[in-house]
DNA sequence: ATACTTAGTGTAGTATATACACCATGAAGC
DNA sequence: GCTTCATGGTGTATATACTACACTAAGTAT
């Protein structure tokens, strides 16, 4: 049982909140999921980022990974998250002062074959340069979110959490190049990124595409290391 | 008058707490601010960083500033704050499920003039080495905090924050290798660092040091850029 | 005038970044 | 089986940046 609370009852003011950012790329444009926002005052009419209420039992890690899965429907194995931001604005939700703790989520779309992970009527992958009106203030969120993953892109090994298990040089280079919105010269691409050691080169080849076969690469661990490539 | 509340009282089990982890440099040394823990269960056995509850009206930008400054003593003006990370672990206060949103500090040695500013019973600036037992995850929360600004002061120019007005370069380099803990050579980082163009050479110099006397620079302006600079 | 202390500077060697074009190889069509 | 097509895969020359390193400059104190 617990003491009595030494914390009045006026105190508790606000409601807890975990949000996910989650990013994939397809078609070689980068996708943020969304999901319908059905409460009071939006009804549906707008869409938000997946996201929930904490509960007592929970951290704002654990209510993530809750949230993303549930209402964002990724599964768990699939899914990268790190803590992003903490959006405490007074009004950010016009029903209740709602604290969010935002996460920035990163997905292989490779790795998405559940029906429930590609787009539903629950959850839906939407380009980033194409997003609807979004309710409370997740637009920002989403800014907040796809400005960190740039950043972080450059000076370490994340883009990891966007790629398959085994993929080309080509395939890394198109997806630095459309999280950064850059080229990147090939040939130099390609002695920095085998430089770093990062990558391990598999004895296979990706054969059938109607052109030379390319050698298939994965990366060596999943940890995050901060390295500079582009 | 506020609606009848659609959030059930059983998810108000949180209070939100704006901790702050502020760090200053004098003799060469990296300290960090802190303050006795008067509440149960330490009762001023222990040591914590300043911070506190917000209130109803408060984003935790406002809470943060707020406890810096009254219980951290340290005044508003002089103080540069970030917000860090949300700790949110379930017993890390044991009365109470209290989640805090940890902001990272800084403030330059030489603009703390008043007396509450430097070492008084209600706070104290502490070596990093030198911490002692501090409560809650405040030891966790300081960690963070110091790997924050070490990776921050490679690639941005946030070492500003801890600068006074006016300083020679080897001030600058010397807060430079007081922050990261190690020595950096002298006529590389001056080449580096004028390069950048962040500074402004000041048509004075720093005279009556029984040696020659030294240019003074100052930095352009206040906000942080991406530039690496060593 | 001398001693002391930090300020201020340059260069050579190495490593890294950039710009850029052609041959290799499998698939598909004839 | 020859040709076409499309992407895979590679090297070099130039410019830029990084590293290591030691001496003179100038004010203060005696």
């Amino acid at each position: 049982m617990k003491h009595s609370s030494p914390v009045p009852h006026e105190l508790r003011f606000a409601v807890l909140a975990a949000d996910a950012v989650m990013f994939t790329v397809f078609d070689g444009r980068l996708h943020v999921r969304l999901i319908p926002v059905h409460l009071p005052p939006y009804f549906s009419h707008l869409a938000g980022i997946p996201g929930g209420l904490l509960a007592p039992t929970e951290t704002a890690d654990q209510a993530a990974v809750r949230h993303a899965t549930t209402k964002g429907g990724v599964l768990h194995e699939h899914l990268y998250l790190e803590q992003l931001y903490t959006f405490s604005a007074i009004n950010r939700d016009p029903r209740n002062r709602v604290v969010a703790v935002a996460y920035l989520g990163l997905v292989p779309w490779e790795v998405l074959t559940k029906t429930a992970e590609r787009d539903t009527a629950a959850a839906t992958w939407v380009r980033i340069d194409k997003l609807p009106k979004l309710a409370y203030d997740h637009r920002e969120i989403i800014r907040v979110g796809l400005e960190r993953l740039r950043s972080r892109v450059t000076y370490t090994t994340i883009i990891k959490q966007l790629m398959p298990k085994e993929f080309t040089l080509t395939d890394l280079e198109v997806m630095y190049e459309t999280v950064l919105g850059q080229d990147i010269d090939k040939r130099n691409f390609r002695k920095k990124v085998l430089k770093t050691g990062v990558l391990q080169v598999l004895p296979r080849e990706r054969t059938g595409e109607q052109h030379r076969p390319a050698k298939l690469y994965r990366f060596l661990n999943r940890d995050i290391e901060p390295i500079a490539i582009i």
